[in-house]
DNA sequence: TTTAGGG
DNA sequence: CCCTAAA
């Protein structure tokens, strides 16, 4: 009958592999690319360590070295009378009594960059935060007493924003310690701010000493290094990979930020607790909005376990989706795999991803903010993620946003705060919201080590796929499978006539017939890129016309015989 | 997963 | 192209 006819009609010759799987759709694949972090080195761990092992034995000391049970919080603790505490996660393995210095499990990423000396048995550090011209000076001076060394710590920071006191952190200016400091840096962070506190030689202490004490440790850690690195394997527990992650991250800076926080605005503060063994992994609250803006902007900021502090700000009109989708982006490149973000809002759980921020009630004047709670949740289906991506890079590398609803996205770590209020109290336009904190980690499995690659495949699945315009021997396929198969048949269209173009799904196949009909209604003048051939747009508007009667009169009389029967 | 539509 | 509600 009708359909009969259309057929003949619009005849055409198609693929006869017009039989295929139903899903055709490829996931994007991803490059893989193996990446070392076994070049970490940092002398000032060693120090520490150095310190550590050396005060054990004595017991004499004017630098308190405490071994809490792997707290988080507790890593290191900074007074405001420039003495300095350290504290240092506990080892999987007892520390031996050696005499030779161990490493400590903070290991080179600690501490990245910066230079430091070892003359003499005396250690001088200027470090600059590249925080507001902050500087600090940690003076450590080794001395031998009794057969016991002594490190004694002198550390102070000053700047125009803070006057914070806090310890420097970090020598070791080898290759894989700067290197260390790139992979945590955002390009565009001039000063170096770069997680960490970045240690620097001095211009007034130049260097040019023998390091013998620096080669010493450097071995030592070296072949520490080694020894971590058999322990990175697959057998590794979940509990080693806990706290290898806790040692890695710069819990000096850590703890720097969140002192720089506190002083910059309590508001800022958060709370973090460990919940090892819950289910939700975690979630901390912060008291409420610090700064109320007329542009519909809310800020979070997420506090993670093991990651500096991250700022989101994202425009109200969001979606929760998006902004779920950018903590998981930032929260997903530091954690293994297998996460994806939940979030509380009152205590209530907001599934509805579709859902605007505003909507929500995460909005800059509502009372809300108070109560906002990201969680990480096991997620069985979600893509492997890296396990560590640095921070500078999560700020740039997540455009997952559209842009045209994106004016502002920021996920910022704590570093760039001070920079922050700065601009936003000019013009006091911004909300902070203090985010919840994801403290730990529920791992589902072991993590996976991602290579660069795969981070930079990471951003690029974040993003939009390139655009690849229609050419017109695609239109004329298109329209072809179109006449033929009619326009709600998507699938099939795409498997008649674009079986083998995997970058072509159906949906895009879809939206195409969809602007090419738009197209051909147009003025010719009005459409842009390549021309179509009127005569394809003359059938893409006949075939269209066809079909949309079809679909009509399948509505209209869904059993024809029926009612002729009746 | 596919379809249908809005963004 | 993206995102999603629905089917």
């Amino acid at each position: 009958m009708v359909s009969h006819k259309c057929v003949e009609e619009f005849s055409l010759q198609f693929p006869a592999n017009a039989r295929a799987p139903r899903s055709s759709r490829k996931r994007r694949s991803f490059k893989k690319e193996e990446i070392s972090e076994n070049d970490k080195t940092c002398a000032i761990d060693l120090l520490a360590t150095v310190a550590e092992n050396l005060l054990s034995e004595s017991g004499s000391s004017h630098m308190a070295i405490d071994k809490p049970v792997n707290g988080v919080e507790d890593r290191c603790l900074v007074t405001q009378k420039h003495s300095v505490k350290e504290e240092f996660p506990v080892e999987d393995e007892p520390l031996k009594p050696a005499t030779l210095p161990h490493v400590n499990p903070y290991q080179g990423s600690l501490s990245p960059c910066g230079v430091s000396s070892v003359i003499n048995g005396k250690v001088e550090i200027e470090a600059e935060g590249g925080f507001d011209s902050c500087q600090a000076d940690l003076d450590l001076k080794p001395s031998i007493d009794g057969g016991a060394v002594v490190l004694d710590g002198v550390a102070s920071l000053g700047g125009s924003s803070s006057r914070t006191k806090v310890p420097s952190m970090g020598t070791g200016a080898s290759r894989g310690a700067l290197e260390d400091v790139n992979l945590f840096s955002r390009d565009d962070d001039d000063e170096n701010f770069s997680g960490y506190i970045c240690p620097r030689v001095t211009k007034k202490s130049p260097r040019s000493v023998p390091r013998i004490g620096d080669r010493r440790i450097r071995k030592i850690l070296a072949s520490r290094h080694w020894k971590g690195g058999s322990r990175h394997s697959e057998a590794k527990s979940w509990r080693n990979y806990y706290l290898h992650h806790q040692r890695s991250y710069p819990i000096k800076k850590r703890k720097y930020f969140e002192h720089i926080s506190d002083s910059v605005s309590d508001d800022y503060r958060l709370r973090s607790k460990m919940h090892r063994g819950s289910r939700a992994i975690s979630t901390m609250k912060g008291p409420g909005a610090s700064f109320v803006s007329s542009d519909s902007h809310v800020r979070l900021r997420i506090k993670s376990f093991r990651v500096p502090e991250l700022f989101v700000e994202i425009p109200e009109t969001a979606t929760v989706g998006s902004l779920k989708r950018m903590v998981m982006e930032a929260v997903s490149t530091l954690l293994s795999d297998g996460h994806r973000v939940g979030l509380m809002v009152q205590g209530k759980k907001v599934r509805d991803d579709s859902k605007t921020l505003h909507q929500t009630g995460i909005s800059q004047d509502n009372t809300h903010l108070d109560s906002l709670d990201f969680s990480l949740e096991p997620s069985s289906e979600a893509p492997h993620l890296l396990s560590s991506n640095p921070l500078g890079h999560v700020c740039e590398e997540l455009p997952m946003c559209h842009a045209s609803d994106m004016d502002t996205v920021f996920i910022k770590s704590e570093q760039d705060l001070a920079l922050f209020d700065k601009e936003t109290a000019a013009d006091d336009a911004k909300a902070l919201v203090p985010a919840a904190a994801l403290t730990e980690l529920l791992p589902p499995q072991p993590p996976r080590h991602k290579s660069k690659q795969q981070l930079q495949q990471q951003h690029q699945t974040a993003q939009r796929r390139m655009r690849r315009p229609f050419s017109v021997s695609e239109v004329e396929a298109l329209v072809q499978a179109v006449e033929k198969l009619g326009t709600g048949r998507w699938r099939d269209v795409k498997h008649s006539a674009f079986e083998d173009a995997d970058h072509r799904t159906y949906v895009d196949l879809k939206d195409k017939w969809k602007t090419l009909v738009h197209t051909a209604k147009i003025s010719p003048q009005q459409r842009r890129g390549e021309p179509v051939p009127q005569e394809l747009l003359n059938r893409v508007l006949n075939a269209h016309g066809y079909w949309s009667k079809q679909h009509m009169e399948t509505l209209a009389l869904p059993k024809p015989e029926s009612v002729l029967l009746l």
